[in-house]
RNA sequence: GGGCAAUUAGCUCAGUUGGUUAGAGCGCAUGCCUCACAUGCAUGAGGUCAGGGGUUCGAUUCCCUUAUUGCCCACCA
C-alpha cells in the first residue's frame, strides 16, 4: 500500500487475509496470558465434530465468539477463547464404517482395537480439516490450548466424572425402556429421538373374553406387537368397561391368556378406549407394566426382526410382520376395522430409522438431584440466557427432565469405567483397570464393552478443557467463563448439561451468559441441508468474498436470537462497504505521505464534528457490544463510516489537504483524517479484523498491532453537541441546494448562486463558518449570507430548512408554474403537519401529562414549521406579482 | 395439545426503557466516468407498521384477541 501507484481500487481479501493470520498466531496474540489482577474473560469453543467442516452455522457461531474475544482482548483483559474438537461418537464411527464398507470390511471384521486404529488413523487425516478453516474465518482462539474430547485429559475427566456420580448412587445401571437404532444398532438418549408426523393407519382388533361371548376391541397402531402384548387396560371409570376389568383375555394369533386392567393412562375418548398393552416395547406400555406388574415379553430383535417369541412370524421383519399379521387377523375374522390415522413416529435423529422402543439393561444418570440446582442457577440469575426468551425454553426442559440413557453401544468413544467380575457378580467401578476381583479376588475381569453418549464428555467442556480434575492455573483464573455462544438447537443436548455437570463439580457454573443465536437459512427461509442441496460452503464464501465480508453479512441484519436467511444481495453489499473503507483509506494514505505529529492548529469545524461524531459511535458501539447487539453495533459501524466519515468528512477535508488552505490547515486535516481513520479501524476491528489490521498497520500507529489497540469507548470530552449542531445546519442547506439544482436540472458541475438567509445569529455563525463548506459540496460560484434579511432575491428557487431559507438563483431559467407547484406542495406538507402539532397542543391531557421537555420539544417544532409555512407562503405571494 | 418467534417500502430486515414528518440495504427512477471509490456520487419515488379491540395525553412500541407463516416441546394407543 506504500506505493499508491500499484493499489488497486478494488480490494483484494485474498491477498491479505492469510497473511496477517499467520503474522497473529505466530506472534502468539492468540494466547491467554495468566498474569494480571485486572478483569478476565473466557470463552469455550463449542466443539465441532472433529472430522468433520466448516458450514455456516459453525462460521456465525464463531464469528460472533470472535467479536466477543477480540473486543475484550482489545480492552486490556486477560482473554481466553480455548478452541478444541468433538470425537462425535456416532457421526465419526458411521463415517469410517461406510468407509470400510467401501473395501468390502465391516468393523467386526478387524475387531474393536484394529477398527479404533483405523478411526484414530482417521482423526489424524481429516482432523485438522476443520481447524484450519476456522483460521480462515480469522477465529483468535488460543491454539496452543486446544482440546479434544478424547484426548488424555478430557478422558480423565470423562472417568472422573463417572465414578463420583456413579459412588453418589446418580449413575445406575438397570433394565429399561430405551430408544434403540436399528440401523445405528445402538441406544439414543430422549432427546436423539425425532417425531415427525406420519401418515399411517390404526387397525381395530377384536381381542375375546374368556369364557364369554363378549369381546373388547383394541386399537392399534402398530398390531405387530400384539405378539407381546401382557394386558389391555381400560380408563377406571369408563362404564362400558367396568364390569370387564380383572377378567381375562384370549390373545389372537397366540394361546396366551392375558388380564383387563384399569390404568389412568387410558384416555377414554381415544380409539375405543381399549388399549393393548405391551411393556416390552412402549414406554407408556413399559411404565404400565410396572404399575401393573406385567410380565415383559420382547418379540423383536436388535435388527427389528420377529424373535422366536413371536411363533410363526419369528424371522420376519417388523414391518412384513405387520403385513401378515393383518392378512392373518383377517381372515381369521379379528379384524374390525382399518381407519387412516397419522401419528408422530420416533425416528433416529442421525439415519432417520424408525426407532423401535425396547426394554434394555443400560447406564443411566438420575437427572432429579442434578437438576434441581441446575434449576436453580437459572431461576436466580447466576445464569442469564440472552435472549431472555431462551430461560423459559431451558426451565421447562429442566423442570421435566427425566433419567438420561448414557450407554451407547458403539467402540469409538469413552469407555464405561465398569468391569464385571466372572466368577462372582461383582460390578467393579474404577477410573484405574482393576487387576483382580475386589470382592472374590479373581482375575477374570470384563470392561463393559459400551461407550458413553457423546454429549457426556462435552458436558464436562468448560472444565475438562481447563485440566480438572487437576487444580490448575487456568482453572482456577478462568472459570466460570464468561459466556456461552450457541445456537438454539443445542440448549438441550449441550447447554444444560453443561450446567448441571459445572454445579456438581466444580461447585459453580460454568459460564455467567449464554448467549443464543438462531440458524443460517438459504435464502427462501429454509433449513440448510444435505437433502435440499441448498448449503453453502462458508470457505467458498470467504474465497470469494473475504471473510470479512462473510462475518459482517452473518451478524448483521437480524436481531440476537432470530433465524438469518444468507443472500448474496447482502453478501455483495458488505463487499461494497468492505471497498469502501479500502479506498477511504486509499484516499487518506495518499494525503499523509508527509504525515508528522502536530498538535498546534485549531480544529476546523468539519474536524470538531468527525471527533465528536466519531467518540458518540464509539460509545454506543460499546454499549451495544456489551448487550449482544452485535448486529446494531456493526450497523452504528457502517453507517459512521460510509455516511459520516466518507460522505462528508472527507468531502469536507479535502480541500485543505489539497493544500488550498493553510499549511497548519492541512497539518491539522492530517491529524484528524489519520486519528479517526486509525480508531475506527480499532473500533471495527473485531467485526473485521483482517481489513482493519491492513489498514491499520499503514496508518500512523503505536503498537504492534491493531489486536492489541486499545479499545475505543467513546471519550466524553470529544463529544461537542454545538459542533454537531452547526454541521447539522450546513449538511441540511447543502442537501436543500443539491436536491433544488437536481430538480431545477442544474449539474453540480455549473457553478451556481446562491443566497441564505439566517433566523438568527447563531444559525449565522455556522453558515459562516461553513462556508467553504458550502461553495465545494453544493457546487457554488458564490454564496451571499443574510441575516433575517426582508429583501429576497428574485428569479430564484426556494427551499427552507430549519433556520435557513434558501434561494438558488437562475437568471431567467425559473420557471414559475413549476416553482408555485414545488411550493404548494411544501406548503400542504407544513399545514398538515401545524394542524397535527395545534391538535396535540391544545389537548389538555397532553399539556398536564406529557413530559415537559416533550411538550417543549413539540411547540419548537410547531414554532419552526410556522416559521417555514411563513416563508413559503411569503415566497408564493412574491411569485404572483 | 402446549410454548416461542415472526407479520413494517417491490424484496430482505432494523426500529431497545411508549414521544421528530417510521429507517437501512438491495431493487426502481433521474442525473453524473466530480483528481479515494462506477463494488462509486447526487437526487427522488415508494409504507393504513397483518386485522380488530383495549390501556394512555400519546401505541409500530404495552395488554387482549383473530388470522397467516415458521420453529420447538408433548406418553395419546
Amino acid at each position: 500500500m506504500k506505493d499508491e501507484q500499484n493499489i488497486s481500487t478494488v480490494y483484494e481479501p485474498q491477498k491479505v487475509e492469510k497473511k496477517w493470520y499467520q503474522i497473529w498466531e505466530k506472534a502468539g496474540y492468540f494466547e491467554a496470558k495468566v498474569d494480571r489482577e485486572a478483569s478476565r474473560f473466557s470463552i469455550v469453543m463449542p466443539p465441532p465434530n472433529v472430522t468433520g467442516s466448516l458450514h455456516l452455522g459453525h462460521a456465525l457461531d464463531n464469528t460472533l465468539q470472535d467479536i466477543l474475544t477480540r473486543w475484550h482482548r482489545m480492552q486490556g483483559e486477560d482473554t481466553l477463547w480455548l478452541p478444541g474438537t468433538d470425537h462425535a461418537g456416532i457421526a465419526t464411527q458411521a463415517r469410517v464404517e461406510e468407509h470400510l464398507a467401501k473395501e468390502g470390511l465391516s468393523k467386526e471384521d478387524l475387531g474393536r482395537e484394529k477398527f479404533l486404529e483405523r478411526v484414530w488413523a482417521w482423526k489424524k487425516q481429516y482432523g485438522g480439516h476443520i481447524t484450519t478453516q476456522l483460521r480462515k474465518l480469522g477465529a483468535s482462539c488460543d491454539w496452543s490450548r486446544e482440546r479434544f474430547t478424547l484426548d488424555e485429559g478430557c478422558s480423565e475427566a470423562v472417568k472422573e466424572v463417572f465414578v463420583r456420580l456413579y459412588e453418589k448412587g446418580l449413575i445406575y445401571q438397570g433394565n429399561y425402556i430405551i430408544n434403540w437404532c436399528p440401523k445405528c444398532q445402538t441406544t439414543i438418549s430422549d432427546i436423539e429421538v425425532e417425531h415427525e408426523p406420519h401418515a399411517g393407519k390404526i387397525w381395530h382388533i377384536r381381542y375375546p373374553v374368556m369364557d364369554s361371548d363378549e369381546e373388547l376391541i383394541v386399537v392399534t397402531t402398530r398390531p405387530e406387537t400384539m405378539l407381546g402384548d401382557t394386558a389391555v387396560a381400560v380408563h377406571p371409570e369408563d362404564e362400558r368397561y367396568r364390569k370387564l376389568i380383572g377378567k381375562k383375555l384370549r390373545l389372537p394369533l397366540t394361546d396366551r391368556v392375558i388380564p383387563i386392567i384399569a390404568d389412568d393412562y387410558v384416555d377414554k375418548e381415544f380409539g375405543t378406549g381399549a388399549v393393548k398393552v405391551t411393556p416390552a416395547h412402549d414406554p407408556n406400555d413399559f411404565a404400565m407394566g410396572l404399575r401393573h406388574n406385567l410380565e415383559q415379553i420382547t418379540v423383536l430383535d436388535r435388527q427389528a426382526v420377529m424373535n422366536e417369541h413371536a411363533g410363526k412370524y419369528a424371522g420376519l421383519d417388523r414391518y412384513e410382520a405387520r403385513r401378515q399379521i393383518v392378512a392373518d387377523l383377517e381372515q381369521l375374522g379379528f379384524l374390525v376395522k382399518v381407519e387412516e390415522h397419522e401419528n408422530a413416529v420416533g425416528q433416529c435423529y442421525r439415519c432417520d430409522t424408525v426407532i423401535e422402543p425396547m426394554v434394555s439393561k443400560q447406564w443411566f444418570v438420575k437427572m432429579k438431584p442434578l437438576a434441581e440446582p441446575a434449576i436453580q442457577a437459572v431461576k436466580d440469575g447466576r445464569i442469564r440466557f440472552v435472549p431472555e426468551r431462551f430461560t423459559k425454553i431451558y426451565l421447562g426442559w429442566m423442570e421435566n427432565i427425566r433419567d438420561w440413557c448414557i450407554s451407547r453401544q458403539l467402540w469409538w468413544g469413552h469407555r464405561i469405567p465398569v468391569w464385571y467380575c466372572q466368577d462372582c457378580d461383582k460390578v467393579i467401578c474404577a477410573k484405574e483397570e482393576p487387576q483382580v476381583c475386589s470382592k472374590c479376588g479373581s482375575a477374570k475381569l470384563v470392561q463393559d464393552p459400551d461407550v458413553l453418549d457423546t454429549w457426556f464428555s462435552s458436558a464436562l467442556w468448560p472444565f475438562s478443557t481447563m485440566g480438572w480434575p487437576e487444580e490448575t492455573e487456568t482453572l482456577k483464573y478462568f472459570y466460570p467463563t464468561s459466556v456461552l455462544v450457541t445456537g438454539r438447537d443445542i440448549i438441550f443436548f449441550w447447554v444444560a448439561r453443561m450446567i448441571f455437570s459445572g454445579l456438581e463439580f466444580m461447585s459453580d457454573v460454568p459460564f455467567r451468559d449464554v448467549f443464543i443465536h438462531g440458524l443460517v437459512l438459504d435464502a427462501q427461509g429454509r433449513k440448510m441441508s444435505k437433502s435440499l442441496g441448498n448449503g453453502i460452503d462458508p470457505i467458498e464464501v470467504i474465497e470469494q468474498y473475504g471473510a470479512d465480508t462473510l462475518r459482517f453479512m452473518l451478524i448483521t441484519g437480524n436481531t440476537p436470537g432470530n433465524d438469518l436467511r444468507f443472500q448474496t444481495e447482502r453478501l455483495e453489499a458488505v463487499r461494497n462497504f468492505a471497498n469502501k473503507i479500502w479506498n477511504a483509506s486509499r484516499f487518506a494514505l495518499m494525503n499523509l505521505t508527509d504525515y508528522q505529529e502536530d498538535n498546534s492548529s485549531e480544529y476546523t469545524l468539519a474536524d470538531r464534528w468527525i471527533r465528536s461524531r466519531f467518540n458518540r459511535t464509539a460509545s454506543e458501539v460499546t454499549r451495544n457490544l456489551a448487550r449482544y447487539e452485535l448486529g446494531e453495533a456493526a450497523r452504528l459501524i457502517y453507517e459512521f463510516i460510509w455516511n459520516e466519515f466518507c460522505d462528508w468528512y472527507i468531502e469536507m477535508v479535502k480541500p485543505r489537504l489539497y493544500g488550498k488552505e493553510s499549511e497548519a490547515g492541512r497539518k491539522t486535516a492530517q491529524k484528524v483524517l489519520a486519528q479517526t481513520l486509525r480508531e475506527t479501524m480499532q473500533l471495527l476491528h473485531p467485526f473485521m479484523p483482517f481489513l482493519t489490521e491492513e489498514i491499520w498497520q499503514h496508518l500512523p500507529h503505536q503498537g504492534e498491532t491493531v489486536m492489541l489497540a486499545p479499545w475505543p469507548k467513546g471519550t466524553e470530552a470529544e463529544m461537542d453537541e454545538q459542533a454537531e449542531q452547526e454541521m447539522t445546519i450546513l449538511m441540511d442547506v447543502i442537501k436543500a441546494i443539491r436536491n433544488l439544482r437536481s430538480e431545477m436540472n442544474v449539474p453540480l458541475g455549473k457553478k451556481a448562486h446562491v443566497v441564505l438567509i439566517a433566523q438568527n445569529e447563531q444559525v449565522l455563525a455556522a453558515l459562516q463558518k461553513g462556508e467553504g463548506y458550502l461553495l465545494n459540496l453544493a457546487g457554488l460560484a458564490q454564496v451571499d449570507l443574510l441575516l433575517n434579511s426582508p429583501e429576497k432575491p428574485e428569479q430564484a428557487v426556494t427551499a427552507v430548512v430549519s433556520g435557513v431559507e434558501v434561494y438558488l438563483l437562475l437568471q431567467g431559467l425559473v420557471d414559475l408554474d413549476k416553482e408555485k407547484a414545488r411550493l404548494e406542495k411544501e406548503k400542504g406538507l407544513m399545514e398538515q403537519e401545524i394542524a397535527r402539532l395545534e391538535k396535540k397542543l391544545s389537548n389538555k391531557g397532553f399539556l398536564t401529562k406529557a413530559p415537559p421537555e416533550i411538550v417543549a420539544k413539540e411547540k419548537e417544532k410547531l414554532k419552526d414549521y410556522q416559521i417555514k409555512k411563513e416563508a413559503i407562503l411569503e415566497r408564493i405571494a412574491s411569485l404572483e406579482c
